[in-house]
DNA sequence: GACCAGGCACATC
DNA sequence: GATGTGCATGGT
């Protein structure tokens, strides 16, 4: 059987519960989604606390307010101006299809909210099941490259999984549930960035003993 | 001074 | 359909 449960056991043990994500609205949680993209944390804050400061936080706000000032705004994010662009894409969604309430997005079927997320450009698997998961409370698991290097080198999946073999394979052997699954995530990704990068360093991974062979 | 980070869209073959 | 490339700041 899949050793999954084992995995997060084991990472939980190691790691402690991650608490992701960190925001203080829905609204805040949906930004960082997008201004994380290929991009550290740590630098997404400042770009958060710009626009915070700057009473941007609001999809209307962003909605309105003009590219290049917004790109100015998430400078330290990086890629600023095709985030801002992203941005400005997923506030028009929000404001024009949604009357900007994100909570009432909670509402609407998950396959379907998915769907419409996914059609956004900017918006691609992953960025739209972080949305879902941590921003809205679906159970949806959001996979990513930490995600793909550790189920490669244990095996578990082979290389030419796509996202969403890598996401069926931990929502069928899960069962459906949201704070497991933001946990997990959160999880892999911390021992991702400590263990699992371009070079595994298997030494002292706490996953070291489901490795194949061991 | 490389290398990497909580991706994605688009061009080209 | 697969593979390659641009986007950009800041930390290690």
């Amino acid at each position: 059987m899949e050793p999954l449960k084992d995995y997060y056991r084991a990472l939980l043990d190691r790691f402690g519960p991650q608490g992701w994500w960190p925001g203080e609205t829905r609204f805040e949680v949906m930004v960082g989604a997008i201004l994380t993209q290929n991009t550290a944390w740590k630098n997404v804050e400042k770009a958060i606390g710009t626009l915070r400061t700057y009473g941007l936080l609001d999809p209307h706000k962003i909605h309105e307010t003009d590219q290049d000032t917004l790109a100015l705004a998430i400078k330290p994010a990086g890629y600023f101006n095709v985030k801002a662009k992203r941005l400005k894409a997923f506030a028009d969604w929000l404001v024009t299809k949604h009357h900007a309430d994100a909570e009432k997005l909670t509402q609407i079927p998950l396959d379907r909210l998915r769907e419409e997320l996914l059609e956004i450009k900017g918006i691609g698997p992953e960025t739209a099941d972080s949305i879902l998961l941590y921003a809205l409370d679906f159970p949806t698991f959001v996979v990513d490259a930490y995600t793909y290097r550790v189920l490669t080198r244990h095996n578990l999946i082979g290389e030419e999984a796509t996202y969403e073999d890598m996401k069926d394979l931990f929502e069928r052997n899960l069962g459906r549930d949201r704070e497991l699954f933001g946990e997990f995530h959160a999880l892999i990704v911390a021992v991702g960035k400590k263990f699992c990068r371009a070079t595994a360093r298997c030494e002292e991974c706490p996953l070291r003993r489901f490795l194949p062979g061991k």
